[in-house]
DNA sequence: ATAATACGAAACGATTCGTATCGAGCCTTA
DNA sequence: TAAGGCTCGATACGAATCGTTTCGTATTAT
């Protein structure tokens, strides 16, 4: 029954990570990045600077972590659809989750990240390795079922995928549309379609 | 002879910008781009910082203006060559440049950039843009010499060249050598080659 | 000469950072 | 039951950087 701690002393309140993460997010969204900062983020969520710095190392890390519980499941892939459908949903959630002030942070995040390695192998653990697994598993299942030819190379194509989109996202600052995203993945994984509707 | 300066007053010193550059952009490869402040910058060079506020907004600017200067001649383009070959060695030379302390800076330069408009401006037309010119022209003129079928979309397979290769660098954190280059160009303008060697 | 502009040097208040200290609370172990 | 260990929130701290401003001087056009 009871909570098997093991170590002795308080247990760290269930309640600070969640007050913190809620209140760093909402600052950074409102205010961009650099707008949440530790001691902000102590007077809104109430919880005091030490403790965050006893569980996060800086500021971005929280908004990182708080970024990634909230969109993360709002991009789902759909092993059912037809290989290219799937893709051009996952895809178009992707887009449409980072359109307006999440996107602008995810760029803020991904800006902060190329400096502090810790920031980044967080980005790519638990942000892009993820849904490569899943696109990497759609691809495969695609060609299990006959659907694609073995012939793809699932990395490069999930290079040249996402790949494009972040480079409309984070380079060229241009917009992206279902229409653009539908051309995209025809174009990387249309000549290995078996059968054309 | 005498300069045309057409304004009273006294005119700006010639040495005041390149000294400060080439210090900023000292900095900012040796210790990354945090470490060039506009008081460093100003204490190396011998350039007050209240000069340095009248020509720039902030420190990042003067890096990213040193940056492009010293490493924008290096990515060449050379329209003799074979479409393919062209772009191997462009894409190639890009990556080269960018390994190394350069690449880590112009990953911190993209990533302040996401937050602020002014550079994000910069960078596109800077950086970018030129870059994509040639792109699209060594493209087109290898249509006009019948090298490539005319159905090639140019903005899509620099979207997913370019994509590829930022993407590399800047999101998935991962290298690239020489040969995915290859195969990358290949994967991209292979299938609208007339003749294939 | 006069006005206008740029220069370098220095000081300014504001902000953020990360750390340290404090008394009090809560849990394990002996 | 007592002791010790870890966490909590609150608060204070020195250091660093920011962007602005002021100052006296230098250089040019009118």
């Amino acid at each position: 029954m009871s909570s098997v701690s093991s170590r002795p002393g308080r247990p760290r309140s269930t309640s600070a990570a969640p007050k913190a993460m809620r209140a760093a997010l909402d600052l950074a969204l409102e205010g961009g990045l650099p707008h949440a900062t530790v001691e902000r983020i102590s007077a809104v969520s109430g919880v005091a600077k030490s403790t965050l710095y006893r569980r996060w190392p800086n500021a971005p890390a929280i908004v990182m972590d708080a970024f990634f519980e909230e969109v993360g499941p709002m991009i789902a892939y759909d092993m059912q659809l037809p290989i290219h459908d799937n893709f051009c949903q996952s895809v178009g959630a992707l887009v449409e989750a980072l359109k307006g002030p999440r996107g602008q942070l995810l760029r803020e995040l991904l800006g902060t990240a190329q400096a502090e390695p810790d920031l980044r192998e967080a980005f790519v653990e638990r942000w892009i390795a993820p849904r490569r697994r899943m696109g990497q598993e759609a691809i495969e299942s695609a060609i299990a079922r006959g659907e694609l030819r073995p012939e793809v190379d699932p990395g490069l194509a999930l290079d040249l995928i996402y790949g494009a989109v972040y480079y409309h996202l984070t380079v060229s600052f241009t917009d992206i549309d279902q229409r653009y995203i539908a051309a995209l993945v025809d174009r990387v994984l249309g000549p290995y379609l078996t059968a054309r509707t």
